[in-house]
RNA sequence: GGGAGCAUAGCUCAGCUGGGAGAGCAUCUGCCUUACAAGCAGAGGGUCAUAGGUUCGAGCCCUAUUGUUCCCACCA
């Protein structure tokens, strides 16, 4: 590691450098240690397909600042990477990669095609996970996994035969969601809905033996050609004399029966709904109470099937021009009505997914949902902020059965195999050779796939070896702290809980930490498709990481949605060199010296100010990281570097460090413990900077990674000192303050007169005034007069600055008015307070002493202020 | 249709259990004060969306309203 410090603060110059030095060091691998306490996180799995975003940047952000903080502690603190198949988005992927070729997936078969899919992922798989560690992410790469690796496929297994052996997973037909595009089956929440413009076409269907007809309206008209039946509601008079006749189904000839059913609404419409079990949801559940036939219209793309008729082989909206045109050529066509709604899309290509009547497998969510809704009503999970669980419990509530079969290759293969002699589905862990019931060798397994998030719903107890009883389950299992974005709560958070409950008798966790997104500067999603994507990747080259992670640590609330700003990444890489440069000027004057890690014996008011300051920035650290207020956290450590430390404490010591040899001794040590132990704090935020800096300072261990994170300590409460040296720092405040507003340059120096009560607090003070109020020299006393000088007054001093020439009387009357009008309206309200009975008896102790206290200031600084006025005139 | 978030300085946002409004950027002024001009010292700028209410006390709690963003459901 490097023995001094650079010049100037340059990330890239050891930010990788340092990466290697924990890696080789080992530092982020934990162990199951039995005199330590686990604390774990699982890191959502990205997928093998993608690249780093700033999603990615903050999620991780949010859990490496999580871990380090808690491995400081002295945890055994896990955070178990890897990443996820994501089994359509990398299906579409490498098909795409195939089409280039002028192949496709039924050119190659099955086993070439897989045979490709892992040659994928080997090159490319581990690219994402290259690109956190350019983060600084500290996770245990020692056991890092993949969601079809051997022990995650293992669980998917045991967890698929569990729940079919319960009855949990059963294989049906029933209407589902079907990409024409992605040629699979998804399930409810992959479909995202988007309003689109389109019509409603009314359409008359006759009513067979008989001139009357019925009027409906369709926004697809195509499926007609698959309509079983017209329902009517059951209380609507003016259908009733019809229901039970037959229809004549325009086009087609076919007859279908009109039907009363509750689904349907008087008021909406003609008060008429055509019935198409095979592409409805809602007639799909009308047909099975009526026992409509099902009659399916499309193929798998989209295109009308052999059932359409002449339309066959037409896509689906080229047959709805031309059904639509037939229906007016044979006078059907009432009129066209424009219409605006709902589409339901497909989550990853955008294409109109078409409801479907398939036979797939689903899981029985009712029964699972239970005590997964439980476990966050009783406590034992708790979401960060509160507010995502009444979202979770909604879904939750409300939950359909879980449509899990894929028509894709590249993922889980269904466990499921079928007899051809008997038909006998068995499911089984292993591949079965006979069929138990007819003795068969004529088995053959299911073609599908499992839904990828099947797989990462196993995910804090696959990756920690389950179904096996492993000393790793044993020790992290149930993991700590979830992170993860609020838009996957019920893809993924919701998912996983369930499936703790079910299959480890406990949630996963005991809190689901909800992060926003990360939006572009003008407030606008980022996407590929906008291109308005920032990537982290360019943003650490030019910054460094540790500036891109306190950007996305101070910017953010919990839950809340925030932007990106490279002025505000310029404003956190401008904190790290503010830092960097501090240290700088503690090793020029320490470099020299033999100088201890060690508060020295004696200490100065100014060093007790400063161990005051930072006994009490960490208390309130430590709370606000317990609380997962991170931003908070970040903002108060901002603060105190920058102010406290930076341009107060440095500049206090100066004059020491030119003193006699055991003074400046003093205040190098004050200078490294602050810095060091501050470090320590700063740490899980910036890890590269702190660990470059730490180690050139005196310390003990390998990697501040592993030092102690500093806690409150009450023997650094100094509260006498610290309000002592106030009073000088407001002084000079004030003193500054009046000198730019008569714009006395800083170089033309004037001799300073102290009236206070507390002279021995300015007398150790004068040295300060001198060097940070361009004072020449400062005399103390009870009072003082002198005529033509500044009046400067704060709460404990009346100082005269004599400036003869420059001082104008009436315009320092004027201003001394002001400043007294304006303390007299101070103490009026304090007095109002402490007059009110109200006040008195109700509010707490503490505050009413608080505000006694400031009415005594106020009182004190009126009486200085109209001394001062007074001597003026 | 149901639900949620947000509304605070010119801009972007913090503000933790109610107890004298903050930061970064921008603006203005003065400084190369030997760690730092990616800096130092100062200044201006806010009826905390609106209207009620609870309270000794409200940016914070309650009710309503307006604007805005999002989630869920979905009537053919």
């Amino acid at each position: 590691m490097a023995k001094e410090l650079a010049k100037a603060y340059n990330p890239q110059e050891f930010e990788d450098r340092i990466y290697d030095f924990w890696l080789k060091g080992n530092y982020f691998h934990a162990e199951v240690d039995k005199d330590k306490k686990p604390y774990t996180i699982v890191m959502p799995p990205p997928n093998i397909t993608g690249q780093l975003h700033m999603g990615h940047a903050l999620d991780e952000t949010l859990q490496d600042i999580l871990i380090r903080y808690k491995r400081m502690q002295g945890y055994s603190a896990l955070w178990l990477p890897g990443t996820d198949h994501a089994s359509i988005a990398t299906e579409a992927k490498i098909v795409e990669a195939m089409a280039k070729e002028g192949l496709t997936k039924e050119d190659l078969g099955r086993e070439k095609f897989l045979e490709r899919a892992w040659d994928w992922k080997k090159e490319y798989g581990g690219r994402i996970c290259d690109q956190l560690k350019k983060l600084g992410s500290s996770c245990d790469w020692e056991r890092e996994r993949f969601t079809l690796d051997e022990g995650c496929s293992k669980a998917v297994n045991e967890v698929f035969v569990k729940l079919y052996e319960k009855g949990l997973i059963y294989r049906g037909e029933r209407i589902i969601n079907w990409c024409p595009h992605c040629c699979t089956s998804i399930s409810d929440a992959e479909v995202e809905f988007s309003e689109q413009e389109g019509n409603f076409w009314h359409i008359r269907y006759p009513i067979k033996d008989s001139d009357g007809y019925v009027e409906i309206a369709t926004t697809r008209p195509e499926t007609l050609l698959g309509d079983t039946a017209v329902a009517v509601n059951p209380n609507d008079e003016r259908y009733k004399n019809i229901v039970g006749k037959m229809l004549i189904l325009p086009i087609v000839g076919r007859e279908i029966p009109v039907v009363a059913d509750d689904y349907v609404e008087m008021d909406f419409g003609t008060g008429c709904v055509k019935i198409t079990p095979a592409h409805d949801p809602n007639d799909f559940e009308v047909g099975l109470r009526h026992n409509l036939p099902v009659i399916n219209v499309m193929d798998d793309t989209a295109h009308m099937n052999e059932n359409a008729g002449k339309y066959q082989g037409m896509d689906r909206y080229e047959c709805r021009k031309a059904i639509v045109h037939d229906l007016e050529e044979g006078g059907f066509l009432v009129k066209i009505e424009p219409h605006v709604h709902n589409v339901g899309t497909c989550y990853r290509c955008k294409t109109t997914v078409e409801p479907k009547v398939s036979k797939q497998w689903f899981v029985k969510m009712k029964p699972l949902a239970e005590p997964a809704i439980e476990c966050v009503k009783d406590g034992r999970t708790k979401f960060i902020p509160e507010r995502f669980e009444k979202i979770y419990f909604h879904w939750m509530e409300n939950i359909k059965d879980w449509c899990i079969s894929r028509q894709l290759w590249w993922g889980h293969r269904i466990p499921a195999w079928y007899c051809a002699d008997c038909g006998e589905v068995i499911v089984s862990r292993e591949e079965p050779h006979t069929c138990p019931k007819c003795g068969s060798t004529k088995l053959s397994q299911d073609e599908d796939t499992l839904d990828t998030w099947f797989s990462s719903a196993l995910w804090p107890f696959s990756t920690l070896g389950w179904p096996d009883k492993t000393p790793e389950l044993e020790y992290f299992y149930p993991t700590n702290t979830l992170v993860t974005g609020y838009d996957i709560i019920f893809f993924w958070v919701a998912r996983m809980i369930f499936s703790a409950c079910e299959q480890m008798g406990c949630p996963p966790y005991d809190t689901v930490f909800i992060h926003g997104i990360v939006r572009d500067e003008k407030g606008i999603k980022m996407s590929k498709s906008l291109g308005n994507g920032i990537d982290p990747l360019k943003v650490i080259d030019q910054y460094g990481a540790d500036a891109l992670r306190f950007f996305l640590a101070t910017g953010n609330s919990p839950g809340n949605d925030m932007r990106f700003s490279e002025k505000r990444v310029e404003a956190s890489r401008n904190f790290a060199n503010k830092l960097w440069n501090a240290s700088r000027f503690v090793h020029m004057n320490i470099d020299d010296f033999n100088v201890e890690n060690k508060l020295p014996e004696k200490l100065e008011t100014e060093d007790k100010w400063i161990l005051n300051e930072f006994n009490k920035v960490t208390k309130e650290i430590n709370e606000n990281l317990e609380k997962f207020e991170l931003g908070v956290a970040v903002q108060k450590l901002y603060d105190f570097i920058w102010d406290c430390y930076c341009d107060w404490y440095i500049e206090l010591a100066k004059s020491r460090l030119q003193s006699d040899e055991q003074t400046a001794q003093n205040a190098r040590q004050v200078l490294v413990w602050v810095l060091e132990k501050t470090l320590r704090l700063l740490h899980p935020f910036m890890p590269y900077i702190t660990e470059e800096i730490w180690q050139t300072l005196p310390h003990e261990g390998e990697t501040i990674m592993l030092a102690k994170y500093p806690e409150y300590d009450e023997n650094l409460d100094f509260p006498q000192a610290a309000k002592e040296m106030e009073s000088v720092m407001d002084a000079i405040k004030a003193i500054r303050n009046r000198r730019q507003e008569m714009n006395v340059p800083p170089s033309r120096k004037a001799k300073v007169y102290v009236a206070t009560k507390l002279s021995d607090v300015f007398e150790n003070g004068s040295k300060f005034i001198c060097k940070l109020a361009s004072a020449s020299e400062v005399e103390i006393g009870e009072s003082f007069e002198i005529d033509g000088a500044v009046t400067v007054v704060t709460t404990d001093a009346k100082i005269y600055i004599p400036m003869d020439e420059l001082v104008d009387k009436a315009a320092e009357t004027a201003r001394l008015k002001k400043e007294l009008a304006a303390t007299e309206k101070l103490l009026a309200q304090s007095e109002g307070k402490l007059n009110n009975q109200g006040f008195i008896a109700k509010a707490p102790e503490k505050v009413v002493e608080t505000v006694k206290q400031q009415a005594a200031r106020e009182r004190e600084k009126i009486a200085q202020l109209k001394a001062a006025l007074e001597a003026l005139l």
